[in-house]
DNA sequence: CGGGACCTTGATTATCTTCAATGCTAGTGG
DNA sequence: CCACTAGCATTGAAGATAATCAAGGTCCCG
């Protein structure tokens, strides 16, 4: 018997679904619908650029972590914002300077188009989906708001400790934490051009934090020993 | 002959006429059309909050300038945004921080509701319309995109330059700068809540960027002796 | 064993903030 | 008309924060 291979089956496409559920109670009949209307399933490696210059974006993530990343002529750079399972990839080009989505691990995505045009009707079927992913689509936009305080105002430690604060709740949604602990696929370099800072500065502030108790590493994975005290580090959170 | 009031009348739309006519060609009917769709005109004196907590936003503006500002527990403030003639002013709070509209300066809005719903109805009438409106908001998002790049990698004199032609670029297509200066109704302590900067900080590099000739001041306005050399200064503009 | 990617450290310097005054200008009320 | 005030701009000095430069160190992998 010739198996036959059946890619969808192996799309990791639990992360989405637990995000979208998140946001809105969906039944199983919806929790189908996102996964049939999903087509172009692509496999990424790491570093590998996603979507292209071209593609005009409406790709989701599946699994894996996708930077979108901008750099100026003399080689400074700084992600805009990160890709996690169940966000879309908007375009990425922006007039200025040159940016693009690379993928910072192993990464799976599809095409939405089909997802959001299905979306687009209304209709009381699809009406928990909808809104679970106007939930998301709202989220992103308020963890762009959220990342421009982050960098106009909050200090090194301050930084560091939101963004893991997010990074943190953005997986528990996913399914991909638990309630002290989430894995962190980053290198400090990366995590220094999500924030503005210089990776030497990264390393250092990572070291105080580590000595204030308000993380802890543990095999490969970023643990939090005190998540209300590290909400009041970042500056409130 | 009773004169009913026409609050239309003494409206201006010019700007807004002017913004959206930068990013297409629009006929004198579709100006029109967005002239009438526009609602409930107000009128807001400088540090009126705009749209309130709870309004879902979607008003644009029409004339003045209008800061969208988080606010930190602790006093910290950063601008997120300023709307200028043409822009839409989304619902502003945000999860985690209060956040607000408000007018630095007198400033006119009216409901966009009805004109993006006229919008949305596909027609060869409001095409170009439609592309405009279109442009204006993928001009939005360029720019939150461009401050992220601002706050996190340029220097103090990088972010002044940057922010400068920003606002010169949108005067410009608002009718209101010509090709070598602008009006300029931020104080200094606003500009260090946008660029995420004390505010003498903010005072000495402006004075450093005069010394280098790149900004100058003439009766309220800023005058660019080499917009070349300005946008050199901005890292790249 | 060598190489590469990443992390860590110390020393030094640059950038930016804070604090504390002072000046300036326009508006206000006596 | 003249203090008086309030908001904004400016200045100097001091200190904190973060960048830069230059080495090492560790770990993994071919």
């Amino acid at each position: 018997m010739v198996v036959q291979p059946r890619p969808e089956k192996r799309i990791p496409t639990h992360a989405v679904g637990s995000v979208l559920s998140s946001y809105a109670s969906l039944s199983a009949a919806e929790l189908d619908v996102f996964r049939t209307k999903l087509t172009d399933f692509q496999l990424h490696p790491v570093g590998a650029p996603i979507g292209g210059e071209t593609s005009g974006g409406s790709r989701i993530v599946l699994s894996g972590w996708v930077a979108w990343t901008a750099q100026l002529p003399d080689g400074r750079r700084q992600i805009l914002s990160l890709g996690l399972p169940g966000d879309l990839l908007e375009s990425a080009a922006i007039s200025g300077f040159g940016a693009s989505h690379v993928a910072l691990s192993p990464t799976q995505t599809a095409d939405a188009a089909g997802l959001i045009a299905a979306l687009e009707v209304p209709g009381p079927e699809l009406g928990a989906l909808a809104a679970a992913w106007r939930g998301c689509a709202l989220a992103a936009r308020e963890r762009t708001l959220h990342h421009i305080v982050r960098l106009g105002r909050l200090s090194a430690p301050e930084r560091i400790a939101s963004l893991f604060i997010e990074l943190h709740d953005r997986q528990r949604r996913a399914g991909l934490a638990d309630d002290a602990s989430m894995p962190l696929p980053l290198t400090q370099e990366m995590i220094s051009d999500i924030l503005g800072l210089s990776v030497v500065h990264v390393n250092r502030v990572l070291q105080q934090l580590k000595r204030e108790a308000l993380i802890a590493y543990r095999a490969g994975r970023v643990v939090f020993p005190d998540l209300n005290r590290l909400a009041r580090a970042a500056g409130r959170g």
